[in-house]
DNA sequence: GCGGTCATTTCAATGAGTGAAAGTTTACTC
DNA sequence: GAGTAAACTTTCACTCATTGAAATGACCGC
């Protein structure tokens, strides 16, 4: 498993993120194995051969332990906005990105057409898929992954986080890449090939993000005239 | 509260019910009171006079006595767009019954206008918008709606509920009225005057209806012509 | 009225999550 | 370099949600 956090200064700090790692790296790991349900946090502690208060101290919930990633996932997507290439629309950018990106414990498309990386997926999304306590948990996370877009959009147009038109804007995003979890995950719970299931994400994030485009013609090009803002984005 | 369910036949169906509802009462009642998270199962079965496990019977978690009113709500939603006056667009249905409908526990705007009202409702969304696992459990709350919203909206073009473009349409109305709840909840927490919350919500709600009727309008109107069915989605 | 169905109860567990106190390790100061 | 404070962990003891099995008693069709 990934250690994609930068290693912090003094020894302490370092342990501590390790501990963590080792925590998260040993529960996705039984996780994956056994299902989310049927692994006790006591399990992970365990195994992970530290208390379960100390994993309790790293983490809020048991859920937390399932969704350590997200922080990185969020930072892609809102990263494709602002770093996109000039004259390119957001929506075109945000499209490209989700058509391609890599999914937690995915790893890219080409993952899925080897028989090995789609079990492995399959039983990340099956896990994820069958708990309802994660399920519940995934809402905080769109919250979230609302705010970061909504600081994305707002920084692009020039416009306040908290105008109502970059909030629907980032609102309506949100639900597209929802969507497209949605899409992938039933295809492939349902075991549909992988250049089927390629072709249906991409089917959903091109509708999704071209609706988006129709609905916001105001903000989804960055305006370079004048000082960059966007002037006006009445209807 | 209400008893908004037809009361069944049969004296075991009816004490049944009965007794469903009265748990119910009390939960809402004392989750108001005194917030989710500080009401305990065994009080609320206490208070009932029924036993913990009577609960659990009827609900299947602590959190379903706090949401048991959303189907009644998004019968409201749907109906809304279902009994739509003819030649009137489903965008437009539906934000005016965003706009006026009653929130569960509110009772349309001039509730909020009255302080005793005003202050009851402050604290129903103060309960609900300070329960991590309330927040949780609204997802699996949207999930509902947004398949309701594709029912909908399939019958009414006369597509398929898993077409992408009424998927979209969907997740995206999902989103709007998400933040519908954000901006009620955020205002009125924040102990905003209710001409003031009334006037955000109705913004937050027309933006975004008229954003998701700009990005569809080959969904958004009925189109009466030949057959009833919507022959191209194409964009 | 009889036997079964069904809501409910009691009992006994499992497992998540927390607060406090105490131990251990690391960092900072003089 | 000792001494102290701060940061991590652990242990302990507890609360609470949630569930299965078995028992009780009111209700329903016959």
């Amino acid at each position: 498993m990934g250690s994609p956090s930068p290693l912090p200064a003094g020894r302490r700090q370092r342990k501590k993120a390790l501990t963590r790692q080792a925590i998260s790296d040993i529960a996705t790991e039984m996780f994956m194995a056994r299902g989310f349900d049927d692994v006790t946090v006591a399990e992970i502690a365990e195994a992970a051969d530290v208390s379960v208060k100390t994993v309790f101290n790293h983490f809020g919930s048991k859920e937390e332990l399932f969704l350590d990633r997200e922080a990185e996932i969020f930072a892609a997507i809102t990263g494709a906005i602002a770093d996109r290439a000039e004259g390119r629309s957001i929506t075109e950018a945000l499209a490209a990105q989700l058509a391609d990106h890599r999914i937690p414990a995915g790893g890219g498309w080409s993952a899925l057409y080897d028989p090995e990386g789609a079990a492995l997926f399959r039983r990340f999304l099956r896990t994820w898929h069958e708990s309802p306590s994660l399920q519940g948990r995934y809402r905080l996370s769109n919250e979230r992954l609302a705010g970061e877009l909504r600081a994305a959009l707002g920084a692009d147009a020039g416009l306040a986080e908290d105008d109502v038109r970059v909030r629907v804007m980032a609102a309506m995003m949100v639900g597209v890449i929802h969507l497209r979890y949605e899409t992938i995950s039933a295809a492939v719970c349902a075991e549909v090939p992988a250049g089927e299931v390629e072709r249906r994400v991409r089917a959903v994030v091109a509708e999704g993000m071209a609706r988006v485009a129709r609905a916001f013609p105001d903000l989804d090009r960055r305006q370079d005239a004048q000082d960059g803002r966007v002037t006006s984005g009445r209807l």
